[in-house]
DNA sequence: GTCTATAGAAGGATAGAC
DNA sequence: GTCTATCCTTCTATAGAC
């Protein structure tokens, strides 16, 4: 069948993913309605054909574009089950995976543009924040309970606990980043943000 | 003043917020891109010469939104200098004020075309985020470091504390309204989190 | 009569869909 | 590559207020 790959012929799951690739650089930094099928095919290369035939419409490029990247965001999301550290070097650990895909250039140009279309778009986003940010948040709940049934922490929400880890996390930092005035953090100015949320998280501030 | 304003006839600010009120329905629910003026007119009435002569051009008119967006939000912001409020107390009415503003719909709409147009729009971005989050957040920082001259804090950073006390405010929550996933907290809803947050803020988790 | 607002068309460019 | 539709911007012609 598709055997004869001889020149630059590309299978079907190539040339899906270079289309997809040449969207998202397209689409993430454009916006939707900003973003022409032309762009995207001055960075791909071919015609308009190939978009339409496997895509069907703009719309068609862009749902599929979202989904993929909220699964590759989530897959770096998954915390082992069974981890074998206490509860603090378990906090450091995901704040660390969690700070460093929230603050992903590719993360934050889709985050920026489901939110911007989110109206046009709702089972769109609603599907976008359950596989990423919901799903993260359902794993740190369940670490947090876990915790609670060991008897190290006393909260009366174990979800809104984590919800405050993770909004802790993301903090006024992901707003600057997600209006572009500045870049990622830098792995040590990461590390000392963890550290001093993960305190912050489990001591609190005020004066013993 | 200006008395004859008997018919229709408006005056020149009045006409100006008609516009920008008209312009910021269709700007911060279309987008920046999928707002035509032909739509902003047909909310408003009139002929587009009329936005035209005001604001020059599309950009001039959704940077002059913008802006007057950002001021209002935080004229809101502010918290009274010498608050004769403990802490607790000045971080619950801070929390509330602060929640209030980011939920509501108007700063949802601004803050989703920011994002999405921070790439071509950065300056606005820039100003926006001093004249409103970031003036938050120094606010606090001063707060923040009163408490710790009087000693009843003890942070390494106020800064970054006062970016943990937002951070936690905003929440998951805030990026579910962005989403359109939910719609603002009700007062009730509202106050539990707010009450959660600080008492996180200031005590922890960990069980004593 | 003059000044300004309205309504809509013209021009020139670009985009989505086939 | 083509076709049709839409958009920003400018311009014309009309109508009403002082």
């Amino acid at each position: 069948m598709s055997g004869s790959s001889r020149n630059k012929r590309l299978t079907a799951e190539e040339r899906r993913d270079a289309i997809l690739e040449a969207a998202a650089s397209v689409f993430f930094e454009q916006g939707y309605a900003a973003t022409s099928i032309d762009a995207i095919i001055a960075r791909l290369g071919g015609s308009k054909r190939n978009i339409y035939n496997e895509f069907g419409s703009k719309e068609g490029l862009f749902t599929a574009l979202v989904s993929e990247a909220a699964s590759k965001a989530l897959a770096a999301l998954t915390i082992e089950q069974g981890s074998d550290r206490d509860l603090d070097g378990t906090l450091m650990e995901f704040g660390r995976r969690l700070l460093d895909i929230y603050m992903s250039s590719r993360l934050i140009g889709v985050l920026r543009t489901v939110m911007a279309e989110a109206p046009r778009f709702p089972e769109l986003a609603r599907a976008f924040y359950e596989k990423g940010p919901g799903r993260a948040s359902a794993r740190l709940t369940e670490v947090l309970e876990a915790a609670r049934t060991r008897g190290e922490i006393d909260v009366p929400d174990c979800r809104t606990a984590a919800d405050h880890f993770v909004g802790m996390v993301r903090d006024n930092l992901h707003l600057q980043v997600l209006l572009g005035l500045r870049g990622p953090p830098s792995p040590e100015e990461a590390e000392t943000l963890i550290v001093s949320v993960v305190r912050t998280f489990l001591d609190g501030v005020r004066s013993s």
